[in-house]
DNA sequence: GCACGTCTCGGGAGCGCTTCCAGCTCGAAC
DNA sequence: GTTCGAGCTGGAAGCGCTCCCGAGACGTGC
């Protein structure tokens, strides 16, 4: 491994000792044509004695391009994480930008300065396109990000928002997967545990579980909202048994909150998945170790990253490319 | 939310509608001495009603500082990422970086052009400081990192080698509060399953464990080396009850082989925490989840994250940090 | 042999900012 | 009233790169 010169080498120097101009030197180091043979191999050559590297911060300030890419994660709500979801998402997005020059810059928008962040770094153009993933339709980076004069695309379809470029895991089509599979084990009385209904996520997914009852001519009465987490799991679980004892089957919006769900159903001596079938949302790691492993819809995580990466590559590059929506498919455990 | 207006506003504009020169306007936007109160003021306002924002790619040059740190993720081994584990350290070094004009960029090095990128990235002082997770001694990038002329802060030592700035956890500690603990309830053979020994937490671990059993005057022949994936520990287990049938207690040096090694114990019979008591390492979120919930040694993820974004600041503004060390703990379940 | 097109080449003007420096002003001290 | 020093002030020189443009060099067709 060669040492790293403290002084950074420069353009000129490449020119200098390869005997040709500036401009020139440019020109091989961009592969643009109008350069002789001779003299591209020169300064191919003066490029590799010297160890030049170009200077992207000067490139940058030249060509009015960044060189650089964010992703912006925007929410309150931290279960967004769980699990290895972020990282699958972010090593998704890094196998696709591998391949090109740019880089990946990463912003926390937890608090209302990382909106002041991400719009300082839009104006400024320091990076040439966003990848966002917020949750809430009223985030204002949505907004920002859209008013922007630089590409964005969304992961996961804010509600009440329709972003021009966005990739998604079908959380409709999955829900409705989930909920037929409750039918076709036979349940009649089947309920819901809803997510936050101000994702996305959470109304796509209450969504399915309308539409499969609907076609089953069942009853889709049976609703609790919860949040997405556990202990959100367990009340919703607790206000359903209050109110619907007669339930058989439970579509929960996401497995944190089927976790909840599991423990009050044992506790309240009904057998899963005898008494009641349970399917839940995301295909965690713990969903195999729960008792009974948990029977639910899995997304495909890291696709969705890398699928985000493509779109905005492409979106960068002028195209137009139409929102994209990923399968999901359900994972048969034996807790229905 | 105010229009982001399409071309950027430039600091000669401010001078000139202020006034000013643009000497003096660079001046107030640095907080620099030498302004009169009057022409700050002017300045300010014409601050305000143009909306300008500082170009960072143009500062970077003039002032040779990129204004952005990079973290860097070296590893061909996923379960790094496991459980909320990167997130949790993103998060951490977030919240630091937040109060600071600095960005965050990700480079998730698992091929070869990882490094390369990297090393462009140092170079070409793209990034003022770098974070590197590295769990391999012999990682190219470790080497590069320490001899670029840029602050290195490692995240978990690397095996055979001592980074001059690093933030870890106990994990040998750990590792000792798990055996010694295996002791106290009255296990008398404790194997170990250990982790990669080419990876510092996987050696460290396995330390703790001979320490306490040698404090105790027990034997720490019992031994099966993983890899700290579930499928290791399954097998290790496997190994262990083969060759040491005798076992009453295991310390495991991952949740992950924890949780496959708890399914061998099962299926030959053996109760948990009956016949053997079993202790993992991390405290992902399964461990509460598995039958028996999970005794294991939790490490502060988070604040790793945001003592590494510390320390990184702390040598940047020249200081000489000395290595730190976070504390690990003992989470008693039923797994003992 | 001449006019014309094509390609190569280097000069130079930026990109937007920081920072050095020389020149000023102005008040205090005598 | 003079001298000094301390603080302002703006001009100008970069930071390292891209890219436009005019000047040459060279070949082609007639």
């Amino acid at each position: 491994m060669a040492d790293l010169p403290k002084r950074q080498v420069t353009l000129d120097e490449v020119a200098e000792r390869a005997g040709v101009s500036r401009s020139a030197a440019s020109r091989v180091i961009n592969n643009a044509p109008h350069v002789s043979k001779a003299k591209r191999e020169a300064v191919q050559r003066a490029v590799s004695d010297l160890g030049y590297v170009p200077n992207a911060t000067a490139r940058a300030l030249a060509t009015q391009q960044a060189g650089a890419v964010v992703l912006a994660i925007s929410s309150d709500n931290a279960q967004v994480f769980a699990d290895p979801f972020f990282a699958e998402v972010v090593i998704g997005i890094s196998s696709v930008l591998e391949d090109t020059d740019l880089e990946l810059m990463l912003m926390m928008a937890t608090s209302s300065r990382g909106q002041t962040r991400l719009e300082r770094l839009l104006r400024t153009r320091q990076a040439d396109g966003v990848m966002l993933m917020s949750m809430h339709g009223d985030d204002p980076l949505a907004q920002l990000a859209e008013k922007a004069d630089v590409p964005v695309v969304f992961g996961g379809s804010p509600v009440n928002f329709e972003p021009r470029y966005s990739v998604d895991a079908d959380n409709r089509g999955g829900a409705r997967l989930a909920t037929e599979h409750l039918v076709a084990t036979g349940r009649r009385r089947i309920a819901t545990i809803t997510g936050r209904m101000d994702e996305g996520a959470g109304t796509a997914r209450f969504k399915g579980y309308q539409e499969a009852l609907a076609v089953a001519g069942l009853d889709a009465g049976r609703v609790a909202h919860a949040d997405f987490s556990e202990e959100g799991g367990t009340r919703a679980m607790q206000e359903l048994l209050a109110a619907h004892p007669d339930l058989d089957g439970v579509f929960v919006a996401s497995d944190q909150m089927a976790i909840g769900a599991l423990r009050v159903l044992r506790d309240a001596g009904r057998s899963v998945p005898d008494d009641v079938g349970l399917v839940g949302f995301n295909d965690i790691s713990t969903a195999h170790h729960t008792s009974p492993p948990l029977t639910t819809v899995s997304q495909p995580i890291q696709a969705l990253g890398r699928e985000m990466a493509r779109m905005l590559l492409a979106v960068m590059s002028g195209e137009d490319p139409t929102p994209l929506i990923l399968p999901t498919r359900l994972v048969r455990r034996a807790s229905t």
